[in-house]
DNA sequence: CCCCACGATACCACA
DNA sequence: TATCGTGGGG
């Protein structure tokens, strides 16, 4: 029976078990072989400290790594796979690895390939909570109700969706924000609740009341569209396992090793999931009464529930039809869990710290080990993160500490600017300084750094800065490749042709481009489908046949339902790249955008042909989609030598010699409104978002915070972050003001704001202190004549202001590289963000060119293309 | 049915 | 400031 979905290995598709020493976790041949490898210390495990080799050796029963920033934990994670692999432990499609983003999987895969070779492509259960949600929902679709190429809505499908039903419930979609429920709904996801199970309260306080019934309507749509969202990924499985005690336990049989990275993010859900999956002597060790049975309440879903009432948590475990040697049950659950409670920044996701504080309450007899030895961070950068998480209650209680320090490492260093562009050039500057080597002497590359943003707005000013300087940056999950208009137009059309029944799909590209289908006949559409009960494409497959519509309508209807068929024809039988071109031409989208004049046009069509080629790496349109609908970010060419930027929360794990952490300001960092829904809990957040930061550095911490920052195109003038106060003196320093390069900036607002009386004199005692402070109030006195602190500041300059930008040419540095450029005068080239132009020089590996809409600038030969 | 202009609104982080 | 949704005119 295919589904187009074989290629997902499964339990029929076990490893011959050839291998002398099979996995037989109790057999003598696996023994025999684990004391044998303890007597030899093999390769990998020869590196670890006692702690971290604890952690790897301690296979068997559960255990809890508590690892502080930089001490080792994916080291952990991987050799502790690796070592199971080597020792015969288990194969490597019997160990279930869960992490939480994608990079961290695919990081954890690089680094045991690198430790075992090659088994990692065995591997299929490494993965995120999601990804592995998704290949277990697509075996078992049918337990749920749905089919298996059921398709996944992201955020802006399902707020499309809600709006609709939001509409057709005859509500106010002003009053009641889809957005807004979206929000709810993922946050009653998070914690495994259905429509029957929220909180009544939660229930009245949306859509007059409606609110249950509006989350019941929800997914009910959902199942007629045969589509899930996000936490469906999780929440199916979890019905599933529930309902169907056989299957849940064929996965007890199947996953001798569980691993959990990043633990401490865990919400309530995922919590679930792990445990119907560790359950199986979980559950036969505690008493059915344990605190256990209360969180795992009954799910009485909705239709899905129909199936039986919920069945008893504890399946007799063992008696497994297959499964090594036929012994009994496994005596204990061999899962591992690796989290950092400092580290807990998804409390807004759900996250519920609690499940890694209660950890040994979950799995008695758990082996709790604590990593503190931390190998990345110098002592200052370690001093200044410990004493700032140390204002946060309710932590286990770490203290890293390391004991390589030199003597010439640097303290953390606090910087202040007057905005948020002087902020962006004068770490465009650092940056620049650090790569020639002014400082030190040693030319520092740029992958070696990375900047640090609360919020995504914040990277652009920094993009425009290194941008006109000239300078390789790399944007980390930033403005998100999929999301793109057209690329997401594009997916629509792929979906469509895949899975006709995707009613979202069919109603964003209906009429895109323009075909003269309009509200009207897609309500019509609509409205037919809805009678009939099937999907909108068909409905217009036989609308097309009745003279419903006018004729204009019904000939473009036509059209673009021959292209579909024809195109689900060639599915099979075309290329998929092929494929996804010929769609795109003969719908006329890229026509569109062809005829489009305005300046973004030619980057789209750029991003439709990066689409096209991103396509290359998989097997069919189908794995494609799959792989867009989870990954949502675009893999960059790590090669090239760039600074990276990202947010704080995609910086995590990370780790970079150099780390600019700019914007701590009250409101921005902590964040307003994590404070003002969070509360002291919201701040404790915040403050371990800031720790994390912090710890990303290896070698070198620069913080920055500004006097005004524009939001919403209005000037505000901003305090400083209360983080600043909460760093040790001992182990940081206050920069002296910067001068702007070459007294730009300096110009405009005159020098007086550095010569006045500190107003706000704090716990600092240093001049820099007092001088950044001065900056900071002054600046704003002189330059707008009032004090600061003062509410918003309309200024509102724009491209003419005060600080237009005509040096632009001088600020660039000049270039290194003495390699012949391949470009050359009067070149036609393109560049994603300024469009085509003409090379007007050239200057080593960068190149001033004549944009035909964003006039001249100065790139880098990297950033553009011939054409 | 399409286009444009206008005003409201937004910028928190992720899979 | 940029984007989005809406309402009126073509």
């Amino acid at each position: 029976m295919s589904n187009g979905y074989d290629d997902i290995p499964f339990f029929d598709e076990e490893p011959p078990p050839r291998k002398p020493a099979g996995p037989a976790t109790g057999g003598i041949a696996a023994r025999a072989m684990a004391a044998r490898d303890q007597a030899r210390t093999p390769d990998y495990l020869s590196g670890l400290n006692p702690e971290q080799r604890e952690a790897v050796e301690t296979t068997e029963g559960p255990v809890l790594v508590l690892a502080g920033a930089g001490t080792g934990k994916t080291r952990v994670l991987t050799t502790r796979i690796a070592h199971i692999l080597a020792t015969g432990r288990a194969f490597p499609s019997q160990i279930l690895a869960v992490t939480f983003t994608n990079k961290a999987a695919r990081e954890m895969k690089e680094r045991i390939g690198m430790l075992v070779g090659g088994a990692v492509e065995g591997m299929p259960w490494l993965g995120t909570f999601h990804s592995i949600g998704v290949k277990i929902l697509r075996r078992h679709a049918e337990l749920v109700g749905l089919r298996s190429d059921f398709t996944i809505l992201d955020t802006d499908d399902v707020i499309r969706l809600i709006k609709q039903l939001i509409q057709a419930e005859g509500l106010d979609d002003k009053r009641w924000p889809a957005r807004q429920f979206a929000a709810m709904i993922d946050t009653w996801k998070n914690k495994g609740l259905d429509p029957a199970q929220i909180p009544e309260g939660d229930a009245r306080a949306f859509a007059n009341g409606k609110g249950r019934e509006l989350y019941a309507a929800y997914q009910n749509r959902l199942k007629t569209l045969n589509a899930c969202d996000f936490g469906d990924l999780l929440l199916h499985p979890i019905r599933m396992f529930r309902a169907n005690p056989d299957v849940l336990r064929d996965y007890h049989q199947r996953f001798k090793y569980i691993l959990v990275d990043e633990y401490q993010d865990t919400n309530t859900a995922q919590y679930m999931w792990l445990r119907l999956l560790a359950q199986r002597s979980a559950a036969s060790r505690n008493s059915p009464s344990s605190g256990l049975s209360a969180t795992f309440s009954p799910s009485n879903g909705e239709k899905d529930g129909a199936a039986g009432a919920s069945p008893p948590l504890a399946p007799p475990a063992g008696r497994g039809s297959r499964g090594a040697g036929g012994e009994g049950p496994a005596p204990t659950v061999n899962i591992c869990c690796v989290g950092d409670d400092d580290q807990s920044i998804y409390g807004w996701r759900g996250a519920e710290v609690d499940n890694i504080l209660r950890f040994e309450k979950d799995f008695p007899g758990a082996k709790v080990i604590k990593l503190e030895r931390n190998y990345r961070s110098t002592e200052h950068i370690l001093g200044a993160a410990g004493h700032l998480i140390a204002h946060n209650e309710g932590r286990l209680g770490k203290t890293l500490f390391t004991d390589r320090t030199e003597p010439d490492d640097e303290k953390v260093i606090v910087h202040a600017a007057w905005d948020s562009e002087e902020e962006a050039r004068a770490v465009g500057e650092e940056i620049e300084r650090l790569q020639r080597g002014d400082a030190d002497g040693k030319k520092h590359a740029l992958n070696g750094m990375a900047i640090l943003v609360r919020a995504s707005f914040q990277m652009r000013e920094f993009e425009d800065r290194f941008v006109t300087l000239g300078l390789n940056y790399r944007v980390v999950g930033g403005p998100r490749f999929y999301e793109r208009l057209e690329i997401r137009d594009a997916m629509a059309y792929f979906r469509l042709v895949c899975q006709p029944a995707d009613d979202l799909a069919f109603e964003r590209i209906v009429n895109t481009p323009k075909r003269g289908l309009g509200d009207t006949t897609v309500r019509a559409l609509h409205d037919y489908a809805r009678a009939r009960d099937i999907p909108m494409l068909a409905a217009a497959a036989e609308m097309v046949e009745t003279d419903e519509l006018k004729p204009k309508a019904r000939k473009a209807l036509f059209d673009v339902i021959q292209y579909f068929r024809r195109w689900s024809e060639r599915l099979e039988t075309t290329p998929h790249t092929e494929l996804a071109e010929q769609i795109l031409d003969e719908s006329g989208y890229t026509d569109m955008w062809k005829n489009d004049k305005s300046a973004e046009a030619p980057g789209r069509l750029e991003n439709l042909k990066e689409l096209v080629r991103s396509m290359e790496a998989f097997e069919s349109m189908r794995g494609f989609l799959e792989h867009v609908s989870l990954v949502m970010d675009t893999e960059q060419n790590e090669d090239m030598d760039a600074v990276s930027i990202m947010t704080l929360h995609s910086a995590k794990g990370l780790e970079f010699d150099t780390v600019f952490l700019p914007g701590w300001e009250e409101g921005l960092f902590p964040h307003q409104r994590a404070l003002d829904e969070g509360g002291r809990s919201g701040l404790e957040e915040e403050r371990r978002l800031a720790y994390v930061g912090i710890t990303r550095a290896k070698r070198r911490c620069h913080i920055w915070f500004v006097s005004n920052r524009r939001i919403h195109g209005l000037w505000q003038s901003t305090m400083p972050s209360r983080f600043l106060d909460e760093l040790p003196q001992s182990h940081v320093e206050v920069a002296e003001a910067e001068t702007s390069y070459g007294g730009y900036g300096r110009g405009g607002y005159g020098q007086s704001r550095f010569d006045r009386a500190d107003p706000f004199a704090n716990s600092y005692s240093t001049p820099g202190w007092k001088r950044a402070q001065q900056n900071k109030s002054d600046a704003t006195r002189d330059n707008w004549g009032t004090r600061s602190g003062h509410a918003v500041e309309r200024i509102g300059y724009g491209e003419s202001g005060p600080r237009g930008r005509t040096i632009e040419g001088e600020l660039v540095a000049k270039s290194t590289s003495s390699e012949p450029s391949k470009f050359k005068l009067g070149d036609r080239v393109f560049h994603v963000k300024f469009g085509n132009g003409n090379v007007s020089a050239i200057e080593g590996n960068k190149l001033t060119i004549d944009f035909d809409r964003a006039g001249q600038k100065r790139v880098l030969d990297g950033f553009v293309e011939r054409v």
